[in-house]
Formats: structure tokens, sequence, C-alpha cells
DNA sequence: CGCGAAATTGACTCTTCTCAAGAGGGGTGG
DNA sequence: CCACCCCTCTTGAGAAGAGTCAATTTCGCG
């Protein structure tokens, strides 16, 4: 299912001038390349790859081993796991800025396939471990990113265990909203929907009829203001 | 709800000669203490305090600040998380061994309170700072026990997302049997139950009688030889 | 414009929840 | 030491929410 793909159209690795690439990424300021100085800037660049990932393709599988970092530049990827019997449970959305591999693994405890064509910049951990000498506070972010990985886990937790099929819908688009919402002045948040109905519905719990009918409900109630395969429109 | 409670009988914070109590520590093996050499020992003990934690008293909670690592050494703790209308949601059980507070915070994401009488030791994230320059390998066991509590998060996940009622007791049981279970020589599994019926349908996201109903369809199977309000006996 | 996949809606089923009553077990006081 | 009481757990019956199966509609794409 799924394996690693290299679409490397966008990669950077061949030799020669690099300097910039950094630079002028718009994530660099809340991801973890905000801990690096000049110089491990620098070293970063030298062995760092920037990666496209065609819609659908997984760069981390559930049992395979990965050895990098992944820092999303641009585009969106799902996180899923799969009971032996083939039911899928999505545990998260991951969206520009964040992270994925936070460690070395040689079984990786989930998948993770990209919802559209995306940007990811790899570092290998064996480089990320040396930088990290000279930059301290890489690994307190990894540590970070770590625990708010884990708290956005307990987040998920209370919704399955707790929330109402309403209530699970609901608080699936408020997540949205922070994650990749706009504003566009008025009240509304606005916000791409870059995955199916069927994994919204396999995040939630839900299966896919139901999560319709709850996405009924909150059109009749004026939550969502409008809402199509793609995109939509909220009153929060 | 539950505050802080300090039940300092077996604490070792008063002066004098602290020797030998990391020696004999039978978690020390697993821990994140194994990361330190004579040095950082030394000085580990001299800033870290044992602490007795009595049963239903909370070491952490949610919303409170809190800048401690703690380290189970002996016995066992809930961890919830709570919805506005008082909906509990029990995000995981810690047993011996086992981390809380990996990262400080001023608020805190959930509630860590004692199912038991038990043990913990106390490592100010202020301290472990100083120490980590000179054993950098702690910051590695703090990034790998941070994805070990997130691995869990998201079995926890897959479990709630998509388990039937049996699926999920049975899958407890698993989790118990994997961290506190004995062998006692026949193919049987035994464990103690330091948590409550409700406590476990509070982690499972079942009510109460449904666990109940659960419990006996196991039994009834033979997966459960015997259970009572604290141990269980398994065929695994 | 039309095809096909994705999403919605409908009718019915089933698992789990809810409310209620009863049984069991552990601890305290007589 | 036994009995009682209280709290926890179990069991029962009916209701409700979500699941299932199936038909239909919508939307995006060629």
């Amino acid at each position: 299912m799924a394996a690693i793909v290299e679409t490397d159209q966008l990669s950077s690795r061949t030799g020669g001038a690099r300097v910039g690439l950094c630079d002028i990424c718009d994530i660099r300021g809340v991801s973890i390349c905000q801990e690096f100085g000049p110089r491990e800037m620098a070293q970063a660049e030298s062995t760092m790859a920037r990666r496209a990932v065609a819609r659908k393709h997984a760069i981390m599988s559930e049992g395979e081993p990965n050895d990098s970092l992944f820092v999303v530049v641009d585009g969106s990827f799902l996180l899923s796991k799969y009971l032996e019997d083939g039911r899928r449970q999505v545990t998260g959305f991951i969206f520009k800025g964040d992270l994925m591999g936070v460690r070395p693994t040689d079984k990786s405890a989930y998948t993770a396939e990209a919802l559209e064509d995306s940007l990811v910049c790899t570092f290998s951990h064996h480089y990320l471990n040396e930088v990290a000498t000279s930059a301290p506070g890489v690994k307190d972010r990894l540590i970070a990113r770590g625990q708010t990985e884990y708290h956005r886990a307990q987040d998920h937790i209370v919704l399955l265990g707790k929330k109402t099929a309403d209530e699970r819908v609901r608080s699936f688009f408020m997540l949205l909203a922070k994650s990749v919402g706009t504003d566009p002045g008025d009240g509304r948040i606005e916000a791409p929907l870059s995955m199916s109905r069927q994994d919204i519905a396999d995040y939630l719990g839900l299966r896919l009829e139901t999560l319709s009918r709850a996405l009924a409900t909150l059109k009749k109630i004026g939550f969502i203001e409008a809402i199509s395969r793609n995109h939509v429109v909220m009153n929060i």
C-alpha cells in the first residue's frame, strides 16, 4: 500500500549554490529551523532535502523504518493506523509547519500520506544529532513538538471517547479553522478541505453516512454556512 | 478538585546522607536515570525528591502549571481530561517506570491522580536542563518517552474510533497484562486492578454497565478466568 | 455535456446508552 | 466476630444514537 515515493522535481539535493532555500521559507519561523544559528543553517541546508510528495503517496508507512524528520512546508498529510482486518483509523491531520517523524524508528507507528501535492523538508536524524550538539535548542524543540503531538492526541481521545457525532464534527471544523482557516473580514472563517468525507469520518470514528447527516444538521443550524467537496465556510 | 498534595513521609528531601537512594531503585534501569553517569547521579540525588502520593490525590492537574518531571517508582496513576460539562475521559494509565510531565508547562493538559498509594521521584526541569548539558542522552530519552506516549495515545485512538465494546475491553486487559501482568507458571496471566470499573469504562469510552456486560462475555468465553474488584486472572 | 466517483438521503437494524432494581463485598461499629 | 451499611458492581428492560444497506443526487473532471 502506497510506498514511499520520491517525486524529486523540487528537490535541492543537487550540488552547487543553495543559498536562500531556507531564507525564503515561509515556515522558517514556526518550525525547528528557528533554532538554527547561521552556522547550523548552513549545515542544515547542505544535508537537508526538499521533496515534493504527490497526492495519495505515503511519506512514511506503518511498520516501515524511518530515519528522517519531515517538516511540512506546504500541503497536508493524513496519519492513519490499520487494524488487522483492514479497519482504518485516521489518527491526525498534518498541516503546513507541522512535523512528522520526530524520532527515528525501524517500525513507524503510523502511515503518513499526502492529501494533496505537498512539499516537505527532510532532515536525517543522524545528521540532526550532529547539528544538535552546537544548537541544543533543537532537541528541546523536538521534545516540545512531541508533547504538542501528544496533547493533540489526547484531545482526539476525548473527542472519540466522550463526544456525540454532532460534537465530533463541530470539533473537527474548529480544528480545521485553527489550523488552516482564514478570516475574510466578516465573522466567517473559510478553510480548504483537502481530505475526503471518508477521511473525516475515519478521523471522527463515524461512518460516512453519519458524518453526512451531522453536516446537514450543522448546515441547518448555521454553523456551516457553505460546504463543498473541498472548501468550507463557517460561522464560529 | 483534588489539589496537589504533599504526603511527605517518604521524602528524602531532608539533608544529610542520601547515598544509595538511586542505587537501590528497582526502576533505575528502565527510566531516564539510566542516562546519568556517576557525576550526574550524584547531582540528581541532591536535587531530586522522592515523594509519596496518597491514593486519589493528584500530582498534576489540568490547567495548572507544572515544572517537574515525575518518575513513577511504585504504584499507578490515572490520566484524565474533562469536558466543560463534567464528562471525564481517562486518557491513560501510568505504571511503575513510566514518566509524567515530560515538559514543563504553565497549563498542564491533563490531570494525573494516584490510583493507589504511590511513590514518585520528582526532578525539576530547571535542574534537569543543567544535568542534560553533561548527559546529553537525557534529552534523547525524553524525546523517546514523548514518542512512546504518543504511540500509546494513537493506539488508544484506534481503540476508541474503531473497536467494539468487547474488543475494547479485551484490548484493555492485554495492555494491563503487558504493563503489570505476571505469569504464575501456567499459561495464565495475573494482574492487579488498581482502577475502578468506572475508571476503566471512562478509559474505554463506554458506560459502566456496558463494561460490566462485556466483562460477563469475556468471562463466559474464558478469556477472563477470574476477576474481582482489584485482581484479574486471564487466559491470553 | 455526460460519465463516474463521491456524497447525501432514506428506511431499517443493532449496539450501546439510560434508567432502574438487585447483588456483592469490604469496612466499621457494636 | 458478626452484622449491618454503604458503595461498587452486575443484571434487566426499554430507548436512542449510530450503523447498515440501498437508492438517489451532486459535483468535479474529462
